[in-house]
DNA sequence: CTTCGACTACTAAAATTCGCACTTTATCAC
DNA sequence: GTGATAAAGTGCGAATTTTAGTAGTCGAAG
């Protein structure tokens, strides 16, 4: 999962970053409004952790921007001030969540991670699962149901099968990978994602689970079981 | 959209309720925790507005009792103590948002609408058709209806069928098919399109649809069904 | 009306290409 | 130094392209 913070108040953005960090979310941070949009425009978040107060463009604006683009991060407002019209302003414009200064940094994980839960299944998403892969988010330890082995999993990989499990049994580009798990600009140049991916199947293996990352030729990857 | 108030104080349970059925939400108000639970348990509520302090049961034991039968219904929670650690055990437990009393009701509105927005997902079509054909676009699946088989197709195989469903019961011209799975610049010396038509033409007849791709001799070729 | 030739369409199979997998080597961060 | 990440090298095989041979269609001439 992936965050974008914008926030011109550096201690404070660097605060929430590193809070999120822990919690295995990528973190990019954003300390302009024009920046912030730049960032938000690649459409690589799962959530905006948004202040309205920012230089060069409010959060407002921004806001309007990105829905005008059809981003679909989620977007969580961060104020100061907060009249109830504000507020109303902000939900009209679009906005999953709206946190007023001076908050408890734990609230805001907290709401971040209600509004990345994936709905009904996962209440609590320390763990991600598919068939008998489970990925330990606190401690990056990918264990087999059936055969019970664990092993531990580096931070690149940990990102691979997370976007794998998260977007399981459907082909995802290389693309969308890439900038999922590197970032927008990367240069995508070498192999380095197919070698990745072969660290990555090794270690299934290793636990001894069914599960598979195809390849789809032409078209990406998918996550799947494997049938035999 | 459906949405139940589980709230004693009657006179803001109907407030809510009021209020929300005039943005179109159906509404149930159960008035104590027992029937909240009952109602809840139904899992037909898009969203739950939930009440801490209730007779009979309360609704932290509700929240944790649909969480335990999987209901996917979302949880606001409202309530008139709110330490940070209240907070937190709620969204911990799996609550989508929290609002503190006392609290305007359009906050409240507003946050309702907030998450039970539908996020713009899923409105991309996932799912290409034509008469039994079913084309999944995530999975470059190939499924027939009548005898619910399925079959993968390859990256060309895929944009030339494609091309013929969205240009379904249409003559069209091999430049076109062509231009549209090969791209303009390309020698159209060789009978590639063809061998390729021969390899999809197996493909339908394989998974036992009554689609066929016909031949108009001299113009092009057409999706249709096959009439005997 | 039939037959023949020319042309178009189809399929099977061989040839080629190119994406992918895996290994190895180099670089970086702690 | 150790473990993680990035880059480079190599071989395989599925997807694609090409080739070639067969079947089918049409029209004109006998």
């Amino acid at each position: 999962m992936r965050i974008l913070v914008v926030e011109d108040e550096y201690v404070l953005a660097d605060l929430i970053a590193t809070k999120l960090k822990n919690q295995k979310y990528q973190v990019d941070i954003s300390l302009d409004g024009q920046d912030g949009l730049y960032n938000a425009l690649s459409d690589i978040y799962d959530l905006i952790i948004l202040d309205i107060m920012l230089p060069k463009m409010s959060g407002v604006e921004l806001l309007k921007e990105i829905k005008k683009n059809n981003i679909k991060s989620k977007v969580i407002m961060l104020t100061a001030k907060s009249t109830l019209d504000d507020k109303l302003d902000c939900f009209q414009k679009g906005v999953n969540d709206y946190v007023t200064k001076p908050f408890h940094i734990e609230e805001l994980l907290a709401r971040v991670n209600a509004q990345l839960r994936n709905d009904g299944k996962n209440v609590i998403k320390d763990i991600l699962e598919y068939k008998d892969l489970k990925l330990n988010v606190r401690t990056s330890t990918l264990t087999c149901t059936t055969t019970n082995e664990a092993i531990n999993i580096p931070y690149r990989e940990y990102l691979l099968l997370e976007y794998f499990i998260n977007n399981k049994e459907q082909i995802v580009s290389k693309e969308q990978i890439y900038d999922k798990v590197w970032g927008i600009n990367s240069d995508f140049e070498s192999n380095n994602l197919e070698a990745y991916l072969s660290f990555l199947r090794k270690k299934i293996k290793i636990i001894g689970s069914n599960v598979q990352i195809k390849a789809v030729r032409g078209l990406g990857y998918k996550l799947e079981e494997s049938n035999e």
